[in-house]
DNA sequence: GTCTATAGACAGATAGAC
DNA sequence: GTCTATCTGTCTATAGAC
């Protein structure tokens, strides 16, 4: 019987990907202070303690709910992009203005990381290694000694615009289509990707 | 004896200046939630019912710490430059990498502002009236329809860059000077700041 | 006017019934 | 395995002693 359509296994897994979904929603949109395992438990339709009970803590829940993998598309993490022009473009994507947003669980780091210690660390991490990337791609072709800092450049200018847009809903951003920002934008972003002389 | 060098009423202002000026760097450091009146009290040297007694709530003493003049220079908050070249200074200026940094009111409310719906709306409002500036400033030399865009992005560039510089501390960022930011930033700015066509 | 004591609320985590 | 009940801690805010 453990080959039944829907196993015990299955469908601990299942009310377990419906507690992480509830959990990035809110965590994307609350931080996560103010998400409580309470209303995590309650959006899933389980009990608090069952919560508890799979994740060990709240925090042990974050964790999981910002790093597994969720039901959104997923927008490719690395930099491994091409060169210059390609390079370009898939931050561009990135940036999340098509395909309606990012993923929650990228979300929900941003909205935590200015105000949880741990969730800054996690996003410093990781914005740091997106930096080294672009840093690397950057002075392969047209050499200069601060590819790397205007790589950082790069990544925060999308940073502020990604909070801008995605957790401030800034009106003028907000109501602009999104082919408007990026055609915008390329400029700027190729600017800061050539080297200064 | 209302007249004495040292008043009640000085004295009253001086314990409120420097529960202000504690608050202040609580709030930008960890932010609303996980600022406490008794750590705002014990830094300032005070009863925490003081405190409450002065600024009626916790809120209270939020909205006065940042909006009240800080001890800290004071970058000039309002869009109201000149042209051009003269407006592209004047935000680098107000990037605040110069002079060490920003004001802790300024880095509360950029703190606070992602997980506080009062401080987002606060936020909002602010950065909205900066973008509709620009956009004014934009407009005037060099037409285009998108020009409240183009400041939009600028803003939000800005608010990336201090976020990670000033919150965040990128390492690359961090230990960049100032000069080699500003300097690879301008380009991009000029990006924006000019019509698409 | 300033501080002590505490009320009142809410959260995360735990123990044990079923 | 799942849930009820509760413990423990922390916070804002208030009431009242001094």
């Amino acid at each position: 019987m453990t080959t039944h359509a829907t196993s015990r296994t299955d469908r601990r897994r299942a009310t377990e990907a419906r507690i992480l979904d509830s959990a990035r929603g809110l965590f994307a949109a609350k931080g996560f202070d103010r998400t409580t395992i309470r209303a995590v438990a309650a959006s899933a339709g389980v009990d608090p303690a069952l919560v508890m009970q799979y994740f060990g803590s709240k925090r042990g829940l974050f964790t999981q709910a910002v790093q597994a993998p969720s039901s959104a598309p997923r927008t490719s993490e690395g930099g491994e992009a091409g060169d210059g022009e390609a390079l370009l473009d898939h931050l561009l994507v990135t940036l999340g203005l098509k395909l309606g947003g990012l993923p929650d669980g990228t979300l929900a780091m941003l909205r935590s990381m200015l105000t949880d210690p741990a969730a800054a660390d996690h996003a410093r991490g990781a914005l740091d290694r997106q930096i080294a990337g672009i840093g690397d791609a950057l002075s392969t072709d047209g050499d200069a000694g601060d590819a790397e800092l205007r790589a950082a450049l790069i990544v925060t200018t999308m940073v502020g615009v990604t909070i801008g847009h995605q957790l401030l809903s800034l009106t003028t951003l907000r109501d602009a289509p999104a082919d408007r920002v990026t055609a915008l934008l390329r400029p700027a972003l190729e600017a800061l990707a050539q080297p200064p002389g």
